[in-house]
DNA sequence: GTGAAAGCGCTAACAC
DNA sequence: GTGTTAGCGCTTTCAC
């Protein structure tokens, strides 16, 4: 591999000379400057960036921590960030964590390694020794999809408990007025969520019962699926479900057509979310969509400005909206 | 950030015996070491790994190429690589490239500014530069999910073409005769699944019309959707359609569900690679799976050996199987 | 405009 | 067992 010393035995010039070629900086005379950049494209030269950051002590990348088992709105999510920061000059790193305590703090150990710019998150990590680092090392951060009390972060996000109210609201206005909850136990927006299916039944002057919901380990289809069958099993009388995720909500469809339930002729479904594959579904998966491609421009603009040094406000709250497609309508008559 | 200096003043020992004790090597005092550990943890001390590549000439990090676009096969197959070249003691450093040249030459010249310990190409990149570079030097390379000719490198694949086959012949076998073809112009796999596509169908003596098929610039369900449209207009009787990945497959079962027809009833559906989702769907999708858990161990393997310096056989490649869900049976009668 | 020299944080010879 | 020294590849003063 060229270094560049060699490059500069081979102009007949210093290295510091050729750092500047390269770098494009100012006293270079035109036509070195221009034998070095042939020198360049000739042996194929690129600064190693370990030595580089070791003098300019910045990486000029910015960490992603996100779950191992990220799902399809996570990655959609990330792929904008990343080629937003890309846009604004930034590499992009990914820590993908597993659900376990070792896990997080491998990635503690190596983000600390790795002297980044910043760090994004895209995963609700448990341990409190990872914020209290981003919080002391006064590396600019932001979470994403959720946020942390205190008002310490800059976080982006929507209403997580609107918009669920938003996606009960469109059931109980259809006439649903048993509607079964899926959600999970990892991560505030299940609860979130769980609070926002509630507030809406509450709202509509419908009780919430204890029975009519599933509390999930996770937001994987398999998971809905259970969970849909869990609740199929208790006879409820359900007509329409809220699934806290919209792979959730896929899982559940499938329970229910394994059932030999139609969706929605039966039973209404509807997610949270609004991941790509919803719109390709058969029936079509109504839902509530996040605006992924806005939370993930602004978290890199975010995230780009801080780097600068520049002050930023601390939450970026986003709308949700609604997303009727087929897998909702009225109950079947006689219920 | 406390550096190795820190802790030796702390310590009241020189920068060697810090490095000694961190990387538990041998010849240091046991009471020593303890102190030392000690003062580890409190301060938090992790060794910047810039500087410790730049000695040591390797990062213990492989690169992995992956498109920008990444379906969720390739999702799952980079999660499994990631996992597996953890449990090797490698990290990994993600490459999202755009299906443009521009692009994969932008990822070249960061791949070579890292210097990384090897390189997983899971995206066939367009660029022979790219091959070049990585046959040039020497770089520990596996390329996942495709050869390519020469059999300079090694590569971890599935036979595409007798896959295909296999999935055209399923077909055949439950009675169908006029089989549409969902593919795609990028990528060696899309011509080498569409031709086992047209080699399944010869070996049952049905010829294999132009009309029937078409290739789409990318694999989206979206695409899947407009293919199968247009099969749709082409008013061609078909009964069964092969797509080339699941996805494709998706939206041509979403197109067949707005036409208002329905699968597997009206029409069969089958596709390739067993995505996670292709079990969920309404009907199950009926596919040709791609053990991508195996595969991507072995990628990983093989990456681990070659860097070590260990000679690999050049090719894996994994048997495939037929998955029989629901989107498939017989052609309706009259047909 | 250009080069010499110092130094980023670390490890590995080599003394002691 | 431990410290001293050199050096990885680069950028940046500071002379010239």
């Amino acid at each position: 591999m060229t270094s560049i010393k060699d490059l500069a035995r081979l102009a007949g010039v210093s290295p510091s000379t050729i750092s500047r070629a390269v770098n494009g900086k100012k006293y270079v005379k035109p036509e070195i400057r221009e034998r070095i950049l042939e020198l360049v494209r000739e042996t194929g030269y690129v600064p190693n960036s370990a030595a580089r950051s070791m003098v300019l002590k910045r990486t000029f990348t910015v960490g992603i921590v996100i779950p191992d088992t990220f799902n399809m709105f996570q990655r959609q999510l990330f792929s904008t960030v990343e080629r937003s920061l890309e846009g604004f000059g930034y590499h992009t790193s990914f820590f993908f964590v597993v659900w376990e305590p070792e896990s997080e703090l491998r990635c503690l150990r190596r983000i600390k390694a790795e002297k980044l710019d910043g760090i994004i998150m895209i995963h609700e990590v448990a341990r409190p020794e990872f914020y209290d680092f981003l919080a002391k090392s006064q590396l600019p951060a932001v979470l994403c999809t959720f946020t942390r009390a205190g008002g310490f972060f800059h976080s982006v996000h929507v209403d997580e408990e609107a918009a669920a109210r938003t996606a009960t609201e469109h059931l109980v206005s259809l006439g649903h007025r048993r509607i079964g909850l899926l959600s999970g136990t990892h991560f505030s927006f299940g609860a979130q969520r769980a609070e926002g299916y509630r507030s809406g039944l509450a709202a509509s002057g419908i009780e919430a019962r204890e029975a009519d919901a599933v509390l999930l380990p996770s937001y994987t289809p398999e998971e809905g699926r259970s969970g849909m069958r869990a609740l199929l099993e208790r006879d409820l009388g359900l007509t329409a479900v809220f699934a806290a995720t919209d792979e959730l909500a896929i899982g559940a469809v499938r329970a229910l057509y394994e059932a030999g339930l139609k969706v929605p002729r039966d039973v209404s479904v509807i997610g949270f979310d609004d991941i790509d594959i919803s719109a390709y579904l058969s029936p079509g998966l109504t839902t509530v969509r996040q605006p992924i491609r806005e939370m993930g421009k602004r978290t890199a603009e975010i995230m780009s400005r801080l780097i600068e040094g520049h002050r930023e406000p601390g939450d970026s709250v986003f709308g949700h909206e609604l997303v009727i497609r087929e897998s909702t309508k009225g109950p079947p008559k006689g219920n």
